[in-house]
DNA sequence: ATGTATAACTGCG
DNA sequence: TCGCAGTTATACA
């Protein structure tokens, strides 16, 4: 097992915050930490990370993180005027993403990856709101490596929530979040080594 | 058609 | 170190 449990004789807690048009829960021990490593090193030598461009306000940035966008060949994403056609499972992030399903009760089927490689990396403001998601869109996110900081914030009303997201955590997106609140992963000049995150989605095969 | 938002950066205080 | 303003042309509602 890869989950923590009681015969583990560790707690799987889990913090819940009821906001306002949003329900955010985060188990920071989802995963053991020797388990977290382990997957950490075997995605970041695995994986064919990449450093996309974005068209912004008109000109081809490059963002500030790597990323490989993965899950069942349907799963095309599309943002930024971009689409990216999902790399093909990976058997160990196919293994969470069933044990998140089973875990959560909720069908997932696509995942993107972030390599964060140092605290210069980042994140800006924005929301899971991509039209293939859906109108409100279940996103599950799995920490592995540096614990950053993670920030909430609503769109037209001054409120704002700030969490800890340390290796092994999962943290739980629903309700109305997408659709009222912004989160961002902001820079953090101090941190010095890498953080992966899975941010795990499900999208509707179309006939 | 017309309006609105933008997963990024830099330069300034 | 941090937050804010300005950017700019494309996409999509």
């Amino acid at each position: 097992m890869t989950r923590q449990s009681h015969s583990d004789n560790l707690q799987l807690t889990l913090q819940q915050f009821n906001l306002p048009d949003a329900n955010i829960s985060l188990w920071p021990n989802w995963l053991t930490e020797p388990f977290s490593y382990n997957l950490q090193q075997q995605l970041v030598s695995q994986l064919s990370w990449a450093q996309d461009s974005i068209i912004m306000f008109g000109k081809p940035v490059k963002i500030p993180r790597q990323q490989v966008w993965m899950g069942d060949s349907h799963c095309r994403y599309r943002y930024s005027g971009t689409t990216f056609i999902p790399q093909p499972w990976h058997p160990a992030v196919r293994q969470l993403a069933d044990n998140l399903s089973q875990f959560l009760q909720q069908p997932f089927n696509c995942v993107l990856l972030n390599l964060y490689a140092d605290g210069q990396h980042h994140m800006g403001w924005h929301a899971d709101n991509e039209p293939e998601l859906g109108h409100d869109p279940v996103i599950a996110s799995v920490s592995l490596g540096a614990a950053r900081r993670f920030e909430l914030k609503h769109r037209t009303q001054p409120w704002q929530l700030t969490l800890d997201l340390p290796s092994g955590s999962l943290l739980l997106m629903i309700g109305q979040c997408q659709r009222h609140w912004l989160h961002r992963l902001p820079k953090q000049s101090r941190i010095n080594h890498c953080r992966l995150n899975l941010t795990f989605r499900y999208i509707e095969a179309v006939s």
